[in-house]
DNA sequence: GATGAATGAGCGTTCATTCAT
DNA sequence: CATGAATGAACGCTCATTCAT
């Protein structure tokens, strides 16, 4: 007698959502949200559209909860970083080295949050953008406990408002394949590039 | 004279098409491309929506005019600054300050190619993204023809993928309104500080 | 030059609404409101679907639109019927001869509204029982005036409900052809036979 | 020995289905029966929604068997009331006594059965439209027999309609709870008002 | 030029029913 | 007996586009 009751096993169903929810993601990935149609993330798992249904509320609610997985582990490691204190070299490096190795390691899933969630009116809902907005505190509050070691007149605000515009476009441009290469190499090289220059300038 | 087809008035034509074009981008600036209907734009124009077939060949002509429309001249006015010669200090600023000036009076329209094009494989055809990468190239040249008062190990591509990133997210963040300020003393703030990160980095 | 601008006319756009609704009732009568498609719809009316959107908003409003259509017309026939005078026998004749002469006219009509709305919890909104309520109280209102006619102890309003009833009956069963006959002749002798036996009974 | 399929215990097995049975009914009570789902019974059952296919062919069955099973111990009361003699009157009294009172033992089961099954193309299939019958021709019957009792003109056959048509609808006004009270006196209010009223007439 | 009626491909979603476990 | 994962037919609805007037 193994187990007491093992109907509707919790962790199946957990594992088979995580199924879903990456066919989905590839699919996303390839066709962007609005082309993928429930029977193509159905035909990407394996299985009939209809069962998408058992696991999901609908289409939208696979994309959030893409959405929301991700940035939460996102923001937990960004807490971390910051929490485990060093210089905000080490900081900013370990920041920018996230993001990018979650790209190396989940293209398609980085590559769908960025392009479909956080350009989307319809799913930056209330709650969507105080995720996002949450980042954007994290690492300006970063800034704000390094203050002795910035320039005079730096704008902690702005600057990581410009820090995160670069690093996303490192992870657009490798999404789209064609400016950056994406290998390990060249994600290290990117990393270092965008550390150095927003620590030290690119003037001589 | 044999012309093609002898339109009324080609001025009036243009005009109307124009009109058509900035009723649009209101209406994608709103509630994106995808939940624009085209009756929302006829409506928008005060025209019926049957209409706009006769200045447009159908709903994706209007945002691939918009974005060429912008485009071409953004391009011609980096090169124009490239051209005029100056320090890499004082290009740096008339890029940026270019994209955040254009933003400031057509708020919709940057908006929109931000969002709609730049972003959709569905318009980053073959035209669009030889476009696109032509104003990385441009910039990447400044950098080049800049190099000599770089610092030694500056990779000209990856800063030029960098700024325009931080641009992006500059213009991004003043569309939500929600991060930075929108006035003219905040642009301004938001370039210089975009230039002076660039150059010369945040560490004191 | 006949009119200034006769585009979107309404008489006409009226008109094909009307047409659209009479099919919609041939089609609900036969099939009943669920067991109807929209295409069924089109279909009876020779029109693409896609058009029934045009004059709908949904397939609800159709079935909402014939009620309102019919019920309105009837509370203000039976208005008329009341403030006109007579006798209670007259108006009695009156109120029961107006709906089996609806039926006569149009048994399509009269039967969708008996099967589909006033059965339906799904149609029985705040709107439409208020309507309904209302002939229950104009009925209940014309007992009430002829009080002095009516034996002690009769209740008004129970015998507008068991008045209303019998009436509702007459035309179910019509509808279902099985019980009654249909012709002219069939239907006088049914209203004389509700009228004489709410007013005399059928005691000897 | 041979029984055809050896259910375990054929007495449990009819108490899971009357209590099946009683969920649905309180279901489509609520919701309709178009608007309850099977698995809407099965939470009201307390059970998996798969195990209802073991006790019912399919979700119209388990209508089809309230109606049989209501309908049968009908026509068995009104047989009896008609059997054991009396006058007119009392036998009236008798059926709307009956079927007030079973609306108010069981005021879901008698909504059902009028809102569903009474009404709908679907379940008036030929055998429970003969069930039907059956009860119009009984009543028809107590009024052929009672012929002496009647004003000469009366139709038997009509009469039945009527009166049917008059206690159906306090039985539909007692599940609106509107317009009539449910407590025993109005029952028998209500009751009274129906006899009395075919009986004797409302004319003072 | 201008209008809006007309078309229909296409998609998301529901839910009764089956069946492996 | 009991469960709920799995299936897929079926349907309402949207909206870009065409075209007669």
């Amino acid at each position: 007698m193994p187990e007491d009751r093992p109907r509707r096993d919790p962790a199946s169903f957990e594992a088979k959502r995580r199924e879903i929810l990456r066919a989905a993601t590839r699919a996303f990935a390839r066709k962007g949200f609005a082309g993928t149609r429930v029977g193509d993330i159905a035909q990407e798992a394996g299985i009939a559209y209809g069962l998408i249904y058992h696991y999901f509320d609908n289409k939208d609610a696979i994309l959030s909860s893409l959405f929301q997985g991700m940035w939460g582990v996102s923001l937990k490691v960004i807490e971390g970083i910051d929490a485990q204190g060093g210089t905000l070299e080490e900081k900013l490096r370990g920041v920018a080295g996230f993001f990018l190795e979650a790209w190396r390691l989940e293209p398609d899933a980085v590559e769908v949050v960025l392009k479909e969630v956080l350009r989307s009116p319809k799913f930056l809902d209330a709650d969507n953008v105080s995720a996002f907005r949450g980042l954007f505190e994290r690492l300006e509050g970063i800034f704000v406990a390094h203050a002795a070691e910035l320039r005079p007149g730096v704008d902690p605000k702005l600057t990581a408002v410009l820090f995160l515009g670069a690093l996303e476009i490192l992870l657009t441009g490798m999404i789209a394949r064609e400016l950056l290469g994406a290998d390990a190499a060249a994600i290290e090289q990117s990393r270092d590039a965008l550390v150095d220059t927003f620590l030290h300038g690119i003037a001589g």
